[in-house]
DNA sequence: CACCAGGTCTCTC
DNA sequence: GAGAGACATGGT
């Protein structure tokens, strides 16, 4: 998600220790990849959209969202990977968050060849306080370091197993991870349908449409928000964010 | 030089 | 449990 490069005629995308390119010609999508199956599975290629697209245009206010996102996947990325990017992602702007990640690959990343790999778990927590300083983390770092510890020790083990709730207060005993971090976690590393990652701009897609308290919580918006799209959270979640987030102003990062 | 960024933590009451 | 402030860092 944010390990990504564009290029002359498409993109260039890494995912944990792997690699995959992607050349837009016409109207199809040539992939290159040392592992496509992996990429298959990462870009959720199997997936039927239309149908999601179908069901979710029954509910209000999306219209705009699904026609303007209609090429919109939700990711399948590494658990692990998904955990460090999005603690970085707190309180931070798409710019810097991918800087910083890439720092981290470059200082703790496995070197293959022509580019680095997402350091593992088990990299990270041999890492020092001063030496994630150095990668641009912040304050961050004593919760990489944490998570990083954490996981090598098997903290994602059984996360799969769980319920959605109980996975995500799973997630949240770690610190660093709040209620919005952890659904992306679910989201995007777990492929959890049925949770809504509540952001700034959800904050304000919300109260612009679904207000139905006058003031509330990200908790509460995104409990009301699940429970309206149920099984579909994830998915509108991800047009509706695309939407604003492309239309409304800072769209001068991507 | 303030203010902000795909929030979260830590104190209070 | 709800409500303020702090928080590294880099960009505007």
């Amino acid at each position: 998600m944010f390990r990504y490069h564009k290029t002359e005629s498409g993109y260039k995308i890494f995912s944990k220790n792997l690699f995959c390119g992607l050349i837009y010609d016409n109207d199809h999508v040539i992939m290159s990849s040392n592992q496509p199956d992996y990429f298959c599975h990462y870009f959720d290629l199997r997936r039927d959209y239309g149908s999601i697209k179908q069901a979710l245009s029954g509910y209000p206010n999306l219209t705009q969202a699904l026609e303007f996102g209609k090429g919109i996947r939700i990711l399948n990325q590494d658990p692990a990977e998904t955990v460090f990017s999005f603690i970085v992602s707190a309180n931070n702007n798409i710019p810097r968050i991918r800087q910083i990640i890439q720092k981290l690959c470059d200082k703790f990343g496995e070197d293959m060849g022509a580019y680095r790999a997402f350091p593992t778990a088990s990299r990270l927590a041999r890492a020092s306080l001063s030496q994630l300083y150095e990668a641009g983390t912040g304050y961050r770092a004593e919760y990489i370091l944490q998570a990083a510890g954490a996981i090598r020790d098997g903290f994602l083990q059984d996360l799969s197993k769980m319920d959605t709730q109980t996975a995500r207060k799973h997630l949240m005993s770690l610190k660093g991870i709040g209620g919005k971090v952890a659904d992306c976690i679910l989201l995007f590393g777990y492929h959890r349908e049925d949770v809504f990652p509540t952001d700034v701009w959800i904050a304000r897609v919300y109260e612009k449409y679904y207000a139905h308290c006058g003031q509330c919580t990200r908790e509460q918006m995104a409990l009301e928000l699940c429970k309206l799209f149920g099984n579909l959270s994830g998915y509108a979640q991800q047009y509706l964010f695309y939407h604003i987030r492309q239309t409304q102003k800072y769209n001068k990062y991507i």
